[in-house]
RNA sequence: GGCGACGUGGCCGAGCGGUUAGGCACGGGUCUGCAAAACCCUCUACGGGAGUUCGAAUCUCCCCGUCGCCUCCA
């Protein structure tokens, strides 16, 4: 068994190995800080949350690197434009560095509901000034770069000569021009498909640094390379991102490293890992289309699109629940019935515990265990993983009737794989661990209560019970002999 | 226009030449004081056409349609 990954570099799954075993170095673009983090994040994040995880559980030890853009996006065309962090500062009236703090609070504060661990490093542009620069400096050095007044772009007709330029994106620069909106005459490039390294700084932006072209801030792509090549060396193991990142984001990175450190750089990272993109009634999520959703607004339910708010989990499950490299379709819909999906799962989680052993087994606990991680093998195949723990549902029901029957053995090994693969691996979270002993007790008495009012048709007093456990969400399942209870949310 | 992806049963969504994916919803049933839940059963699809093959949702070609990237974007 051993790890398949899809690398958009080649185009096919590879399996993965790390350059420098047991350490595994990725880097995944983060956000612009200058919004409020939406399911297009989420998706993303938990994308390379679970691959972060898997690679921890398959023993290696993982550098995760995840940057906070908060500076350099322009908006707009071409060279022209507004850095939509000025421009959230300027409408807000605060400082840009307020904006940024302000969006990754609020980014910390959705990916830490979804269960999204922190990355082990998590760098910001603003705090990697030094480090840009030094790479443009050598960029420039090796002459694939030129100055203009007083700001730097990467010379693509030069780094052609002795680079594939479009290798990422699949490319060439001929398809580039034809489909390239030039502003004539507004541009200093010398060729429209050069981008900026650094940009010379208007005496009114707001945010600038000193350079050895002047005043000025870093361009739209060289921190990722900066950061990641920093922290991460040259070439590292995994750089992920959403797909729309593929064109020009990334394919610039590459150029950059390939500038900067020569073919060493191997296009920078061996593996290129993109999760694909959250639509919305098959559009893509946007402002202009007014079909934006914030993770908060799901969560509140405080959104033209939903009837009510869902818990951090329903959303994690449904984005489990697509591959990540298909678009994923968001409704309402979808979204209740993965919490649905999900709450029968912890339930069937919760029912392990009262298993009991056998002297022998009537089935194989085993090769459902591998089919499981066969899936997680091929490409992350999360949707696939998590249709098998439906399947067992089914066999869990049967042991729990005795037809049929576990060693002690392998019932371990059926707790194990549900813990690992659900909790450690897919980062689900079971409902409510805390204090849940004494809740239990006391649940437990109250179901006991209205079981004895029931059996002395004293109804009314177990109707009230029933209706105020409820209230509580706790869910009554009545047998014959006795009443098992579980929380509905 | 160029590059890329996709069209699967009411909805979401796996699939990578030969088993029922799975979830949710619907319908039927068991259970129940009535319910709810749970459990069982049912629903067996693959845009259209042609081809390859013993056999195709899976491969090839054509057509239709949808979406993404080519400008910041997860």
């Amino acid at each position: 068994m051993a790890l398949a990954l899809y690398n958009t570099l080649s185009r096919r799954k590879e399996l993965f190995t790390p350059l420098h075993p047991p350490y595994v170095g990725m880097y995944v673009c983060g956000p612009t800080v200058y919004g409020d983090p939406h399911l297009g994040h989420a998706r993303a994040a938990v994308t390379f949350d679970v691959l972060y995880r898997y690679l921890r559980y398959l023993g290696y030890r993982v550098r995760y690197v995840r940057n906070i853009t908060d500076v350099g996006h322009l908006e707009g065309d071409a060279d022209e434009g507004e850095d939509k962090i000025l421009k959230k500062a300027r409408l807000e009236k605060v400082e840009p560095i307020e904006v940024a703090q302000r969006y990754t609070a609020l980014y910390h504060r959705a990916m830490d509901a979804l269960n999204v661990l922190r990355p082990s490093i998590e760098p910001t542009a603003t705090g990697h000034i030094p480090q840009q620069i030094q790479m443009i400096e050598r960029i420039l050095a090796a002459g694939y770069a030129y100055v203009v007044n007083g700001s730097v772009y990467l010379d693509v007709e030069k780094y052609r000569r002795d680079f594939a330029y479009g290798v990422l994106s699949g490319r060439n620069i001929e398809e580039l021009l034809a489909g390239t909106r030039e502003l004539e005459g507004q541009s200093e490039k010398k060729n429209p498909w050069d981008f900026a390294l650094w940009k010379r700084a208007e005496p009114t932006h707001l945010m600038q640094w000193d350079s050895p072209w002047g005043r000025g801030y870093p361009g739209w792509h060289i921190e990722c390379s900066a950061m990641s090549t920093h922290y991460l060396g040259v070439p590292f193991d995994i750089h992920g991102g959403g797909i729309d990142l593929i064109f020009p984001h990334h394919e610039a990175e590459i150029a950059q490293a390939h500038a900067c450190f020569g073919e060493a750089a191997h296009h920078q990272a061996r593996f290129w890992v993109h999760n694909n993109l959250v639509t919305i009634e098959g559009q893509k999520m946007s402002k202009s289309l007014g079909n934006f959703i914030t993770v908060e607004e799901v969560f509140t339910g405080h959104h033209p699109k939903l009837t009510r708010g869902y818990p951090p989990m329903a959303l994690r499950f449904l984005i489990l629940q697509a591959h990540y490299r298909s678009t994923l379709d968001f409704s309402e819909e979808a979204l209740a019935a993965a919490y649905k999906a999900y709450l029968r799962l912890i339930s069937a989680y919760q029912r392990l515990s009262q298993l009991v052993s056998h002297p022998y087994s009537t089935y194989s606990v085993q090769a459902w265990r591998e089919r499981v991680f066969s899936a997680l093998n091929d490409d992350l195949n999360t949707a696939a993983a998590l249709a098998l723990f439906f399947e067992q549902i089914e066999d869990i029901i049967r042991l729990y009737r005795n037809e049929i029957h576990l060693s002690g053995e392998d019932l371990e090994t059926l707790r194990n794989t549900w813990k690992e693969v659900l909790f450690d691996i897919l980062g689900l979270r079971p409902i409510e661990a805390v204090q849940r002993e004494k809740w239990d007790r006391l649940v437990d008495f109250l179901v006991r209560l209205r079981r004895q009012a029931r059996s002395e048709k004293n109804y009314m007093l177990a109707d009230i019970l029933r209706n105020e456990l409820r209230a509580v969400g706790v869910k009554l399942l009545d047998f014959p002999d006795e009443t098992l209870w579980e929380l509905s949310e």
